[in-house]
DNA sequence: ATACAATATATCAATGTGATACATGAAGAA
DNA sequence: TTCTTCATGTATCACATTGATATATTGTAT
């Protein structure tokens, strides 16, 4: 497959919303987007002087004071090949949840083990889910701008599947307490 | 952080279940664990070379007429190893949704481009959702093996998240027809 | 004053992916 | 019989990405 990278369209889209830095693109990264995709500056960097180099986004020095910023924008080429990706079908969608993988194993440590991920698990789900619920109260006051509104369903997403993790938590722990009744190790 | 590698624990995690070969563990890959976790031919051949060199899998030819074959098996040491991994607690739980990427950009390219990708992937829900089901009555007849029941856990893992999704899908499809309604573009 | 956090760019080893190459056996079709 | 196709099986490589780290300046709180 040709150009299969990733991080180009996630910086054309993040500068498609407005000229920013590469620092600034790494905290979206981390905030906004992080339920979905992350990134780090060893991809973010070289790829945006990747981009450069094909016309797709241009470089502005705005260093103020003696502080090196370098803000960058989206060109209208960079916009067709961002739309030309955006159209095209999903190629994957990748779950990747170390929790589950210690479950599976989880045999050679017992139920305990399993007990004690599981509501770790839980505990992240419960302040992830606080975070994406203030998102959305946010957000409901903005819907009127159409980025807004793109935002706003992927922040239900979130706080959809999160609710789900939650009540898989609930069940999973209560279907161990039964296992455990009736098998003592 | 020291050995931060994740490929080496899934290895010796399906080692500590059975002794297999390197191809029989990228089928596991590929179909009991892909809800959650994923792994190439490229990180799984390299891995088990050093696993062996570690001291923690064996290898055995077992090459059968001229078919080259070598079944690897799971040391003391390397159950040592596992056990401790198991223990340790989660470092990362991921998500990288490429559709949920394509959604939250797609202001680029209006509702009807969101609206497609929805519909592709609740398709693809559908599927999988049919796919766990499936798995989970069959697990329900050997329940009383534990290694059955960790597995058990993660397929209801499974289920519930992508009853969620299609419980999303139909709310996101409804929220972009109603604003449709409201404001043509 | 002084420490600490935030802003900002950049690189590197290690890890992992996706594609591909290569070879054999088994099953079925022509 | 021969041919094709599919499943089994090992292996490597270019490329993408992560996580850590280096470097330097500004702003903030003590």
């Amino acid at each position: 497959m040709a150009n299969t990278k990733k991080m180009d369209y996630v910086l054309l889209g993040l500068l498609s919303h407005e000229s920013m830095t590469g620092y600034e693109m790494k905290k979206r990264l981390d905030t906004t987007l992080r339920f979905f995709w992350g990134g780090s500056y060893g991809s973010i960097y070289p790829t945006l002087n990747q981009l450069e180099k094909e016309g797709k986004v241009t470089k502005e020095d705005a260093s103020s004071n003696g502080r090196e910023k370098i803000s960058y924008s989206i060109t209208e080429y960079g916009k067709d090949s961002l739309k030309e990706w955006l159209r095209k079908p999903v190629e994957k969608d990748e779950l990747r949840y170390e929790t589950l993988l210690k479950l599976f194993f989880g045999n050679e440590t017992g139920m305990e083990g399993a007990m004690e991920h599981i509501e770790r698990f839980e505990e992240k789900c419960k302040s992830e889910l606080l975070i994406l619920n203030m998102f959305a109260e946010n957000l409901e006051q903005y819907l009127e701008d159409n980025t807004h509104k793109h935002y706003y369903l992927t922040v239900k997403f979130g706080i959809k599947t999160y609710e789900s993790y939650l009540e898989w938590c609930q069940e999973a722990k209560e279907q161990i307490k039964e296992w455990e009744k009736y098998c003592v190790i």
